[in-house]
DNA sequence: ATGGTGGCGCGGCCA
């Protein structure tokens, strides 16, 4: 089983990338973020023309989140218990036997401001989540745009980034608490290349340079991830034409 | 170079 994130930003513009990326990849469950599109707007038609089915939680403009998969997903959720939260960054479902919680986590702005606050905060309430979910699922992976660089091998230039946005240690803190709920950061089960990368800056001819972090995680419970036998990042549909400044990330399950 | 690019939607926000 195959299953993959890819921040998109905007579903919209990055469709024909998304249904190329699913027949090459042929990931069983993509999990997207930045769909931007309302749910009235979802491309539900060519994704079934392809072979999918999907969930689906968008709102205008912003935020919006999918799961594309091969088989039905059901137990679909879009919120989280006393989050409040009128963005939409959250959906969950259960897909075969495993439990997917596709995550796009506040980006937070500016180490100190409102923004920040509220993704510490968000953070928090999808942690006590996330442990009430490993409780009744053993088989889980919670992935998507975590927003936060979990290490300095994650980050281009750590010294650059150091406490900034998506590498402060509150971020960094709040990550480790929720791999401390027993879940493993795929990428990091096997061998990687140094400067491994999933986000690269629109501007400044990041990606040619490869001036990026690696925000974009796949997490796996402890049955999966003794199950877990591969985990890639795939730089192809970065370098396409009017790309997604993130990169699909793939993992591999023997299930 | 306190910039730069991209999406949405048509001015300014967000990333």
């Amino acid at each position: 089983m195959k299953i993959a994130t890819w921040n998109v930003n905007s579903l919209k513009v990055r469709l024909p990338h998304v249904l190329d990326w699913l027949a090459a990849s042929q990931a069983d469950v993509l999990a997207l973020q930045e769909t931007k599109l309302t749910d009235d707007q979802f491309p539900v038609q060519a994704f079934q023309d392809a072979g999918y089915r999907a969930a689906f939680a968008g709102q205008k403009t912003y935020n919006g989140v999918a799961l594309v998969t091969r088989s039905e997903p059901v137990d679909v959720i879009a919120d989280i218990p006393g989050l409040g939260d009128p963005d939409r960054r959250i959906l969950g479902a259960t897909v075969g036997d495993v439990r997917v919680l596709d995550l796009y986590v506040v980006n937070g702005q500016e180490v100190g401001s409102d923004r920040y606050a509220y993704k510490l905060g968000w953070l928090a309430r999808v942690t006590e989540h996330v442990a009430r979910e490993l409780a009744i699922h053993p088989r889980l992976v919670v992935l998507g745009d975590f927003n936060i660089a979990p290490e300095d091998r994650d980050v281009h230039d750590p010294e650059a980034w150091r406490e900034q946005i998506l590498c402060s240690t509150p971020e960094r803190d709040a990550l480790q608490r929720l791999l401390a709920l027993g879940l493993a950061d795929a990428f990091r089960l096997f061998e990687q290349p140094e400067k491994s990368f999933s986000w690269w800056d629109y501007r400044a001819a990041a990606f040619r340079r490869n001036l990026g972090l690696r925000i974009d995680l796949i997490l796996a419970s402890p049955a999966l991830r003794d199950r877990c036998t591969a985990c890639v990042i795939d730089k192809a549909p970065r370098k396409l034409e009017r790309p997604s400044d993130h990169a699909p990330v793939l993992a591999t399950f023997d299930l």
